[in-house]
DNA sequence: GCAAAAGTGTTAAGGCTACACCCATGC
DNA sequence: GCATGGGTGTAGCCTTAACACTTTTGC
């Protein structure tokens, strides 16, 4: 904390938009901040001869315990206004560092935004040293976020959307093995409508990146679905032209 | 120069790739460096209280003299290795400043990069103090770039192809009035590819967001092609959708 | 046996691609 | 008049969207 001017580059951070899926639901993790009701988007500072990237990767392991991660840069929030000086000064005050004027907690900051797609199970959330708290929220159902990382959270969203035909989004945010309404309803809630149960399966499977099991996933309380798997090679190719078609 | 460590965000830096149409060719605003055969980017650094949105209208104003100009920004470059602290310290060196080992230029930055249209008729070259000459180079034919300048124009071409359909691209790049050839080679340009001439056409009409002129455009060797100009009222109302289909 | 979810096929409409002919102009 | 580029229409194919019935399972 004292060290940081030394250590980071200056007045640069970068925020994670963390995505996961589970229960059919899309969430994110958060921070839940200590002394409010505000949660934060999982953050940190970059080293001086450290990539941005790698900086991200480290955030993320910290949290989740994973290492290999899907991670892309989405948008640099540079606002003046967006940084809160009086947040961080009080938190010196409250760890006892004397918050001289100048120091580089209260510069202001710039932060890249990084959005990830992980396995939700693979996941073991970890606070860090200024949250008490590192839990999922449903998407759908999130409360006060600290500062702008609304926004930024919504911009990452956004990008997803964008994103969707172009990126290994199924791969990286469903199991191995899943099922096809699970997959749709994946889809469903990044674009945030119903699609046509008849028409996704014939969509999917067109593209040759999906392989069914001879299982299927019992236990539930109705007809027992087939499970699948991404043919990953061929998913990987056919990311490089687009899975054809919007949605 | 000597300033800049308190005028400036420490360590922040954003490239601009500006894109002007002319002569039925894509062309870029690069400035010449002096002493090297090198070329560079538009750029500049951020004030202390100055978005980054503001910093690059700011750079581009300085650079073609317009006001009104169609920005985004699209990609952080923050690999450490990209920084050249020798060219800047050379630099240093011959304007006669003391150049101490932790001189705001010499540490490590980070870039934002911004894409620009333009209408190439509106633009005035215009040198900076760190270039002898301020020039539009053909797209396909360009010659040395600075540091990592090759790599943030290729990133820039590749995230203009992506939004082609989700941005004022033709409306910002081509003057009031312009025929259906023009709009149809900027395209090309743009995507790298042919296209059908009277496929592109219907395409365009069926948009709703052209107005054919009774004007044609004289002078031409053969026969005189209309001219059109956008409904730009029902262009924006389009782009929020985005233009179906792709190319 | 019933409710709820999963699997599957067909049809009609619209969009895309590919293609050929005529027209205007400058030389 | 000829070479060159500009304007236009059509037919076949493919993709998409809309839609209903049957099967399986747990209760």
């Amino acid at each position: 904390m004292e060290k940081g001017g030394k250590l980071f580059h200056p007045g640069l951070s970068l925020d994670c938009v963390i995505f996961g899926f589970h229960d059919n639901q899309l969430k994110v993790l958060l921070l839940k901040m200590e002394h409010t009701d505000h949660w934060a988007l999982p953050g940190g500072f970059v080293y001086k001869d450290e990539t941005l990237e790698a900086a991200a990767t480290r955030v993320l392991q910290e949290r989740t315990g994973i290492n290999d991660i899907f991670l892309q840069q989405f948008h640099v929030f540079g606002d003046p206004a967006r940084s809160d000086r009086k947040y961080h000064s009080n938190r010196l005050k409250k760890l006892g560092i004397e918050a001289e004027k100048d120091h580089w907690l209260l510069n202001r900051f710039i932060t890249v935004g990084f959005y990830a797609l992980v396995e939700f199970s693979h996941v073991t959330p970890t606070p860090d040293n200024t949250s008490v708290a590192c839990e999922w929220q449903h998407l759908h159902n999130i409360g006060n976020l600290f500062m702008d990382h609304r926004q930024i959270l919504d911009k990452a969203l956004e990008t997803l959307r964008q994103q969707l035909n172009y990126q290994p989004i199924g791969y990286k945010l469903l199991p191995d093995k899943f099922t096809m309404p699970e997959l749709q309803t994946l889809y469903e809630t990044i674009l945030g409508k119903k699609l046509d149960r008849r028409n996704f399966q014939r969509r999917m499977n067109s593209y040759g990146i999906l392989r069914r099991l001879k299982e299927t996933r019992k236990g539930g309380a109705h007809k027992a679905p087939y499970l699948y798997s991404f043919n990953l090679r061929k998913y990987q190719q056919a990311l490089l032209e687009g899975l054809q078609g919007g949605w």
